[in-house]
DNA sequence: TGAGCGTAGTTTTTT
DNA sequence: ACTACGCTCA
């Protein structure tokens, strides 16, 4: 590429006239309407929860073009998730009644690589380099560190991961690194390990994801006339969830934005809950005096909560220190009060919360209506043990994803070889998958040949197969996976990449070897693999879905089905429901000691803010739960009331079920009194007594009198058909025909 | 190459 | 208590 703006996508035509009857404009409150109407000069854009953001934002890029202030290609509009950025596009297309097309819109990440694929030259990559994700880079920094003999007992390549994630977070190439740190950090190894990364990564042509940020700002920088050639187009730049910018993001956007000045910048600083992934709240604090002049709206007027929950969660949040200061309100009427309860143990909370889903489920609430927050994804299990025992369906949000899945990283590896031959980390992680009988000495040879001539591990192998460096056997399997690799190749010019990905699979012999596995969760991994086929059949090209794979990566089983939603307190960031339930409410889980050990009051104020962020995310009802006792790395421990529990106003708090435990609750003092002992132990009786009684009464009986016998033939709609194997309560053991051996819920198969 | 054993580490997560 | 990983030995 000579001239990287060639590429470029044509200019829009002009614009239609500007719009005269705004009537979008209707809808709006009055400082919604200021945040839509600023549209020239910077704008910081304070949105406190539930106050209308995403319809300021949607409005506010629609007014822009309506307006004729801009054509499409000239918005920038920056998210954090493909999810934010999907959703802004479809709102944006919604109100203008036609989809927009040429506009930059997308997470930071997709955006930067969009840029550096057009400039990769001038950071010393080429353009078809490719995006390593975290798996990846953990195996590339542990060969350099078993190169240079490090210890990863005493230095696990995780750390060195960490801490050089948080230099790229903040922009810092290896030789920007400050001195000190770099002398202190890991003893010194994590910045020379750090120089040989970015060189390695350089060999591999190959960028990580802290890298498309830091290479694109650092590009930037040596390159005005490029910057220049952006800060003009960008006539008009919109970030989302601001208070979530790190140091790189910051600077990354302030570059862009300094040429026409039109920034707008929404977050709340109340919310800002990742700052251990290297977000700067400083940001949105020094918003002002990067901008001179910048306009400051406020948005305050809360459309989502009741005011008892609005007033709890405004005054948990006033024992912050160094806010920007907002003062929610609302209109809404009164409704329930923030019920906070108090439990023996985790067990009982689990039980609690189950019964209350249930009742309300009765009174005809929908589960997709409720939701259960916790603070550690370890939480999620015992409540879901226990809606699996109540058979209420739910939804467990987090986990692995679909593409991190270890059986659709080897099969996408095959695809990353066939499509380019140098990718040495794909390339090891399939060269001996299924096993092929190569072992460490034979690879050993192939990376000492490689490091020699500077090339390719596939380089490597073709020249030492013009040798007898290889022992015979070796090389009969090289060559053939040499001929597959090409006959592959060649076949991927001609065949569809879902086509391609099913003969690779199969010629490989991959599925196979999960087909043959015996572990319980091969069968999975099978269908996973299909599903990954399916999933292919929607791109044209072997490297639009590499690209996707590598920025996109996301969890599409959201089924349309009414379940209850299990997930942490971050992942809920952004959402709202009707009913929310927030356990764990103790000392130590939540705040998390952890938080409080390595960043003090700071950690302290990020966990408030969390709390805020749970609270507020409930329309009608909020419930607090804390237990007495719960078990902790294995031990059972006894927990004091989180201090966010005192911290709640008592006059918009209620005490649901004051009898049995609650007792041993001081209501004033927010603590377990010592006169709780004594409650304790009553109620420890009572909750164990209580187990099997509640089973009984809670767990279908229609199980028996459905027929259901060892042997019937029954039909799933997730694992399809299978056989009954062993009966336990409601829970079936099913042989499935595709899906192997699972325990699945009675209410969930049919008869066949 | 694979089973068996011992040890260390268990907050939050996107791209 | 549980797991995941790395190491050893057959």
């Amino acid at each position: 590429m000579n001239d990287p703006f060639e590429l470029m996508e044509p200019e829009d035509e002009p614009q239609a006239a500007p719009q005269q009857n705004a009537g979008y404009l209707d809808g709006l409150n009055e400082t919604q309407r200021e945040a839509v109407a600023a549209t020239d000069g910077p704008v910081l854009v304070l949105a406190g929860a539930g106050t209308g953001k995403t319809r300021v934002l949607t409005t506010r890029l629609g007014h822009i073009l309506l307006q004729g202030k801009a054509r499409p290609g000239d918005i920038l509009a920056v998210t954090f998730t493909n999810k934010a950025a999907r959703e802004m596009q479809e709102r944006v297309g919604h109100m203008l009644g036609t989809p927009v097309e040429g506009w930059w819109v997308g997470t930071f990440h997709a955006l930067s690589a969009r840029i550096l694929r057009r400039h990769a030259e001038a950071v010393g990559l080429k353009s078809n380099f490719v995006i390593l994700d975290t798996d990846d880079q953990v195996r590339l920094l542990k060969q350099i560190l078993e190169a240079r003999e490090i210890d990863p007992k005493r230095f696990p390549p995780r750390t060195f991961s960490a801490v050089i994630q948080r230099w790229k977070d903040r922009s810092l190439m290896p030789d920007k690194v400050p001195e000190s740190e770099a002398i202190e950090a890991l003893e010194g190894h994590a910045h020379t390990v750090y120089e040989e990364y970015q060189q390695q990564l350089q060999r591999l042509n190959a960028a990580d994801f802290g890298d498309l940020l830091m290479l694109c700002v650092h590009l930037f920088q040596s390159q005005p006339e490029t910057l220049k050639y952006y800060q003009n187009r960008f006539r008009y730049v919109l970030v989302d969830e601001y208070q979530d910018t790190n140091v790189a993001q910051y600077l990354w956007l302030r570059l862009l934005a300094m040429g026409h000045q039109n920034i707008c910048c929404v977050g709340d600083d109340d919310q800002s809950i990742y700052s251990w992934r290297g977000a700067e709240v400083g940001n949105i604090l020094r918003f002002e005096k990067d901008f001179p002049g910048a306009k400051v709206v406020r948005l305050e007027r809360n459309y989502r909560s009741t005011p008892h929950i609005l007033a709890a969660a405004s005054e948990l949040i006033a024992n912050n220190e160094g806010r920007l200061g907002k003062t929610l309100w609302t209109d809404l009427d009164e409704g329930e009060k923030v019920r906070v309860h108090g439990v023996w143990d985790s067990s009982e909370e689990a039980r609690w919360v189950g019964d209350e889903i249930e009742a309300k489920h009765t009174r005809g609430e929908r589960l997709s209506d409720m939701a259960i927050l916790v603070r550690t994804s370890a939480q999620t299990r015992e409540f879901e043990e226990r809606l699996i025992t109540l058979a209420i369906p739910y939804q467990v949000i987090g986990g692995l994803r679909f593409y991190e899945r270890q059986e659709i990283r080897d099969a996408v590896a095959y695809l990353r070889v066939i499509a380019s031959p140098d990718d040495d980390l794909a390339f090891q992680r399939i060269v001996n998958l299924p096993k092929r009988g190569l072992g460490q000495a034979t690879m050993q040879i192939i990376h000492m040949h490689a490091r020699a001539r500077g090339i390719s591990m596939i380089m490597a192998i073709r020249e030492l197969l013009t040798t007898d460096e290889l022992k015979p056997r070796p090389k009969k399997t090289f060559t053939e996976l040499m001929n597959d690799l090409d006959r592959w190749r060649t076949e991927s010019q001609i065949h569809t990449p879902a086509e391609l990905m099913d003969i690779v699979l199969d010629e490989s012999g991959y599925t196979e070897m999960w087909k043959m596995d015996k572990s319980v969760d091969a069968p999975g991994r099978v269908d996973n693999l299909k599903e990954l086929v399916v999933g292919l059949s929607e791109f044209e090209t072997l490297t639009s879905f590499l690209e996707h794979v590598s920025l996109v990566m996301e969890n599409d089983d959201s089924r349309n089905t009414d379940k209850v939603t299990v997930m942490t307190l971050h992942g809920a960031k952004g959402l709202e429901f009707d009913t929310v339930f927030l356990p764990g409410w103790e000392e130590g889980l939540f705040p998390h000691q952890r938080s409080l050990d390595e960043s003090g009051t700071e950690g302290l104020e990020e966990e408030r803010r969390l709390a805020y962020v749970g609270l507020t995310r409930a329309r009608k009802q909020a419930n607090v739960t804390f237990a007495g006792s719960r078990r902790i790395y294995g031990q059972w421990q006894s927990s004091l009331p989180s201090r966010f529990v005192e911290e709640l106003p008592t006059e918009h708090i209620e005490r649901a079920g004051e009898q049995g435990l609650s007792r041993g609750f001081d209501a004033d003092q927010s603590t377990w009194g010592s006169a709780g002992k004594q409650g304790y132990g009553a109620g420890f009786k009572r909750a164990q007594a209580s187990k099997p009684q509640d089973d009984l009464v809670f767990a279908p009986a229609r199980v028996s009198a459905d027929g259901l016998e060892i042997g019937q033939r029954i039909f799933h709609q997730k694992f399809g058909y299978g056989h009954i194997q062993g009966l336990d309560g409601d829970k079936l053991d099913i042989q499935f025909e595709k899906a192997g051996l699972k325990k699945v819920m009675a209410s969930f198969v049919e008869k066949v």
